[in-house]
DNA sequence: CAGTGGTCTAGACCACTTC
DNA sequence: AAGTGGTCTAGACCACTGG
């Protein structure tokens, strides 16, 4: 059994985390199956109730760990362990089916930007747009066709490092820059591919798809990103796990 | 200022959780500033820290509060306090759209089920499924078209109930039946609406639209819904509002 | 420096499940 | 009755932020 550092910077709870993660990762714990109890975990690591507390009840909110009152906590069901109902970048998405993300990149420019693009990214007068017209591949398959609007000049920083959207992550990519997505906001419908996307995806003209618009905004309500993409209906099937509320 | 009741049967952190939404649904506490601090707190309502970090804790989990360490504790965005990733109830969707939600019951029928359904199900050999076939509407107007199954006769006491359908929500029904949703998985994807589709829902052959297929599993993972629907392109548009992990 | 949240302890009592 | 998780207390020290 692993013990916790208590010279280690990261903190006990943390430690503890890492160390079930592991254990059910690996297989060790099986799902249905119950963890060590509360007061078990307290003896065998040496720590207090409260900090075992704390890393079983992130784990819950996680979706590793589920607890039945005067039974025990049990680890979830693999399909539960997957629910990541919190995140929207689709170059993960890619990687969770196994593929390796792309992103071509075709069109990088400064705009003034259309109403809508304006009203979604709270430009004033004297701001301009970032714009980047994207092919979005996955093992070289373009999947999506995709166009991006950043504050300019607040995103100028990603503007200078448009090239590095080739490996497809533009949120990494405003990550690293301080531009930090704190919540996205999405609508997702039903539309025809125009005559520009089928030639770049290489289908059918008239071809149906899914037509997402995404806004993402930081910590302080300010958006900091507005897209729009095209998926054909044929290349890709938009998959959420959601956990029920309760 | 509300005081929380040590007679009330309910938590003190849970009773100071409500005050607090409270607080912040009536406008008292307005997004973005800072609610009082923990040692406040703990001195105007007499609970220990351990007791406010808790009731702070599951706020945040909700979207309704954010923590800046050495700052304080602030409200979030409205955007972010209806941030509900964790729920697919159509029925809830439409009354967050402010409209009436109804469910026409078309067919309610037993059967032995094609071999996609039996799989999604995991019926057994002696085991049937139960099919309801819906009319999904908003303030009467159609909206989705839907199929859904369950097990038989796991589900027997659902049958029983069929015409209660028509408030919309299975979701609602197989709660109050013990058959408690834990998670969903969703595929989306753009199709065209077929003929029979088209007539029920009163729009032309060959319009496009989002097809969903949906599992639910209960807290054991075994399946005990699994639906198909078709949303018209022009009457729906699916919206999410998604926090990024971490 | 004072004030904030972040981590941690060593207890206590309760509610629920199982035997 | 014994074991589980659920709630709660009264402390402590640390890390980060701001004047």
């Amino acid at each position: 059994m692993p013990t916790l550092e208590r010279t280690n910077p990261l903190p006990l709870y943390y430690q503890l985390k890492e160390v079930l993660k592991q254990q059910i990762r690996s297989g060790h714990l099986a799902p249905h199956t119950a963890i060590p109890s509360e007061p078990e975990l307290v003896t065998s690591y040496h720590v207090s109730r409260a900090t075992v507390r704390q890393a079983l009840s992130e784990l819950v909110h996680e979706g590793l760990l589920y607890r039945l009152h005067g039974k025990g906590t049990f680890v979830c069901e693999p399909r539960v362990q997957q629910t990541q109902s919190e995140l929207t970048s689709l170059t993960e998405d890619i990687q969770r089916r196994g593929k390796r993300p792309g992103g071509l990149l075709l069109v990088s420019e400064l705009i003034r930007g259309s109403e809508t693009v304006r009203k979604q990214l709270a430009l004033i007068d004297s701001e301009q747009a970032i714009r980047f017209e994207r092919l979005r591949t996955a093992d070289d398959i373009p999947i999506a066709y995709e166009v991006d609007y950043l504050p300019y000049p607040r995103a100028a920083s990603i503007y200078q490092r448009a090239k590095e959207l080739s490996d497809g992550s533009l949120y990494n990519l405003m990550n690293s820059e301080g531009l930090n997505p704190y919540i996205v906001e999405q609508k997702i419908r039903a539309d025809i591919v125009t005559v520009r996307e089928a030639e770049l995806l290489r289908i059918s003209p008239g071809e149906a798809g899914l037509r997402f618009t995404s806004t993402a905004f930081d910590l302080t309500g300010s958006p900091i990103e507005y897209s729009e993409s095209f998926f054909p209906g044929s290349q890709y099937d938009f998959h959420v796990m959601l956990r029920v509320a309760n």
